[in-house]
DNA sequence: CTTGGTTCTGAACGCTTGTTCATATAACAT
DNA sequence: ATGTTATATGAACAAGCGTTCAGAACCAAG
């Protein structure tokens, strides 16, 4: 046997990026096997090798696309007043890390398995994203809008704080996303002195 | 050949341990075989089953005894007031988690290795842990040493916060371990309003 | 209806995996 | 010095790994 009805390259290829994804995020890039993930496809191993060159490109890609994405998302930068700018950054990484759980928790656990290479662009994309909160951060110093002290200390601060809420958060639980938004915001407003 | 001059159980027991916790740190639990873990030892794989029954109590009892020595660490509850408790939860987390950050490393990111029933044991003790802490906030909140509106969300907030720590600060940066304790102690204060 | 290119199968490759066990030797107790 | 026990080796096991590739079957265009 060999090709089976109704087999796409527009279609197995997106299929074999959410199964990595899933699949990696559930029990790790190193104790996922290629074969698992065709198996879930439905299609044989080798088949992947038509879409990715290893299995080390697969984990990159999807966490390059990951970060890519979330600078694109993120508000613009000059668009309002320190505290405006610094709200709109809580609620939007709040907002958009809650929406794709799999590809935050890869990006996070698994930098140890990339590449050196592929890791130093990973890094530098997390850099980026990092220094957009940390330039908001400045403008507030500079402009009294806040009183915090050092505002490298206080971006991995905040940026750590958020992210903690996919550890826990669940939109059928007790609180709305809105809810959660709202108490953090005032943790952080706080926690900067603003 | 067979047993090597010099062979002591005191002495391959702790090594076996200290050895997988750094390659497990380093690489991940599922990409460090027995065979590398016996070979930092220097000694051969199947000796390590003189010491493990499995790969997985391994892991496990690296974890447990993480969090009991963590447990057994915390500053006891009811020696002050919620201000002074909480400030001493901050600097001690802060502390314990920079002595140890293989260790801290494994237990954040390794649950997910765990057979169902360890998974259930470590969990339990996290959870101990973690109401130590809200302990401390609903405390405050009762007293009104702070104005923090939701003691759940604000444990995880702060304990995310914490831990954070790790994954940038090293002692031979720009700031010392005190002046770290000392700014997030403000920003935590801050936080919760008090 | 044929041709050509794309997408798959299934077997194979050399290697590594966690774990077991007979065997040998070092260390200790007598 | 002798006997016992603890601690190691090294080979073996079946299973699984990432990856390659010849060939088969599907799809679309002429």
């Amino acid at each position: 046997m060999a090709r089976t009805t109704g087999s796409h390259s527009g279609i197995t290829g997106p299929k074999i990026r959410t199964a990595a994804l899933e699949l990696f995020a559930k029990h790790g890039f190193a104790a996922v096997s290629m074969r698992q993930i065709a198996s879930e496809v439905g299609v044989q191993a080798g088949a992947l090798y038509n879409y990715t060159p290893d299995k080390q490109s697969l984990l990159f890609d999807l966490m390059q696309s990951h970060m890519t994405e979330l600078l694109a998302a993120l508000p613009d930068e000059d668009a309002a007043q320190p505290l405006e700018m610094l709200e709109q950054f809580v609620r939007f990484h709040i907002a958009f890390h809650h929406e794709r759980p799999e590809a935050v928790f890869i990006a996070y656990m698994e930098l140890r398995n990339l590449t050196p290479e592929n890791f130093a662009l990973i890094e530098d994309l997390r850099g980026q994203y990092e220094n957009r909160l940390q330039n908001i951060l400045i403008a507030g110093q500079a402009s009294g809008a806040w009183t915090v002290k050092d505002a490298k200390i206080a971006t991995f601060a905040v940026i750590a704080m958020l992210t903690g809420v996919n550890t826990w958060f669940r939109s059928e639980g007790r609180l709305s996303l809105n809810e959660v938004q709202d108490q953090y915001w005032q943790m952080v407003r706080n926690a900067v002195g603003g």
